[in-house]
DNA sequence: TCTGGGGTCCTAGGACCC
DNA sequence: TCTGGGGTCCTAGGACCC
């Protein structure tokens, strides 16, 4: 086996990763749009978030709010979908179950790419070309595949196999000082970790490509710039800096926020919207076996729109940490009337939890009450309840302060939604 | 009058990712 | 009229302790 410069063992990862992933599900169900250009909206139609090719080469740029390109999408002729992520949670999953095969170990890094280990496969590229036909012709979502001894590098490769024709989606890089030639002429901002700050400054320091990155003393970037930037730089030589993670560490916060279509300034309504919300990243805790100890709320006016634009936070410390439903229901509201003031339109509120904690059998919680019956019975409460969500669907079972938003959750702008051809039985898709 | 220094923990904010 | 949501990691600086 190979050595990196630190002497360890080289491993080889690949780097898959759907190409325009939202807008590529949607064609999958609409194959009359394959070369037409598509695009797919943010919650409330908000902002572009994805775009397949056709759309780019349009000019259409990724984050841009939806209402200043509407009507020149009309005009082009932009086929224009909103977000319908339990369709691509599905056609998701169903991709990785294939990846599974392919690898020894596979790390899902987000809805649409995933880091297979082949360190102790033959022949990578073979596989990557094998990879990139079954899954397109298994699910009809383009993959391109990218293969290096270091995640960095795998990232750089995927990204040649997506923009450069003499790689049709499969790339394999060894360290920049093998394959110097296919990477040098890079522009610097395509390395994964260097955003639009790293970059600006990379630049006043005359580095514009990676080659000219590489070209730096190792000591120069380590006095210039913080430790991602060097580790960047290790990565493209081939030491790894960036583990693989099989399993996805617990999080050590959960949040969940939404813009509201129509603003609220309703307490009740309000209420009953923040209890869904901490029912909802309650639910996250214990699927994760973990307790919170902090949790916070925020609420805020629109803040392109308010003259008296006005956000207020709170947050609270728990004294035992917790995952029961009920108990931060109590707390958030404690923090939500403290917040909310009358006459705002509130136009996004949010939960988080933090100070998040592995449950060990809720020993902690069993130590510090008298009645060990009570806690337990609640724990196969929630239990029960998170199992039959699970099964019949979100908010089958809701508690009482969450009724009315449960039933009749707030709108959602979604004029453009496609059905939900994998998850429901009634909305399936026909061949004719 | 002179006002140390090292360690730890926490938090806020910046930068980045998809 | 209409501007998403959910994360991670790192660092500087303050508070506190001995």
């Amino acid at each position: 086996m190979t050595k990196d410069l630190l002497g360890r063992p080289q491993n080889k990862y690949a780097l898959i990763d759907c190409n325009s992933f939202y807008a590529s599900c949607e064609v999958v169900f609409r194959p009359d749009l394959e070369d037409k250009p598509v695009v797919v909206l943010s919650n409330n139609d908000g902002c572009v978030i994805a775009g397949n090719k056709k759309a780019k080469e349009l000019g259409f740029k990724m984050g841009t709010p939806f209402f200043k390109m509407k009507s020149v999408m009309q005009k082009q002729e932009v086929a224009v979908f909103s977000s319908n992520y339990a369709l691509y949670a599905s056609l998701s999953q169903r991709i990785m179950a294939l990846l599974r095969q392919y690898g020894s170990a596979i790390e899902v890094y987000s809805i649409d790419e995933a880091f297979l280990d082949l360190t102790n496969t033959e022949e990578t590229t073979g596989i990557g070309a094998l990879i990139r036909d079954n899954i397109k012709s298994q699910t009809g979502v383009p993959v391109a595949v990218g293969i290096g001894s270091t995640k960095t590098l795998a990232k750089l490769a995927n990204h040649i196999a997506k923009k450069d024709p003499n790689f049709p989606g499969v790339c394999e890089l060894t360290s920049y000082e093998a394959d110097r030639k296919c990477i040098a002429h890079w522009p610097i901002d395509e390395l994964w970790g260097i955003g639009r700050q790293h970059c600006k400054s990379l630049q006043e320091h005359n580095v514009f490509t990676i080659g000219s990155f590489m070209d730096l003393p190792e000591a120069y970037i380590k006095k210039k710039w913080h430790a991602p930037v060097w580790r960047i730089y290790k990565e493209l030589q081939g030491v790894r800096c960036h583990t693989f993670k099989e399993r996805p560490p617990a999080k050590q916060g959960i949040g969940t926020a939404r813009t509201f279509a129509q603003p609220v300034n309703d307490w009740a309504k309000l209420k009953e919207i923040m209890c869904g919300f901490v029912a909802s990243v309650t639910e996250k805790l214990r699927k994760q076996n973990s307790l919170t100890q902090q949790i916070s709320v925020f609420v805020m006016t629109d803040k392109h729109r308010e003259q008296n634009h006005y956000y207020g936070s709170e947050k609270i410390k728990l004294d035992v940490p917790t995952d029961d439903t009920a108990v931060l229901i109590k707390a958030m509201l404690f923090l939500l009337k403290k917040v909310f003031k009358e006459r705002h339109n509130y136009k996004k509120a949010g939960v988080h939890l933090t100070k998040i904690t592995p449950n060990h059998s809720f020993q902690q919680t069993l130590n510090k009450v008298h009645n060990v019956n009570e806690v337990e019975k609640k724990h196969q409460l929630l239990g029960t309840l998170d199992r039959i969500n699970r099964r019949y669907g979100k908010n089958t079972l809701v508690f009482a302060s969450q009724r009315l938003a449960a039933r009749q959750p707030f709108e959602m702008k979604q004029e453009n939604k496609s059905r939900k051809f994998t998850t429901n039985i009634n909305e399936i898709a026909f061949v004719l």
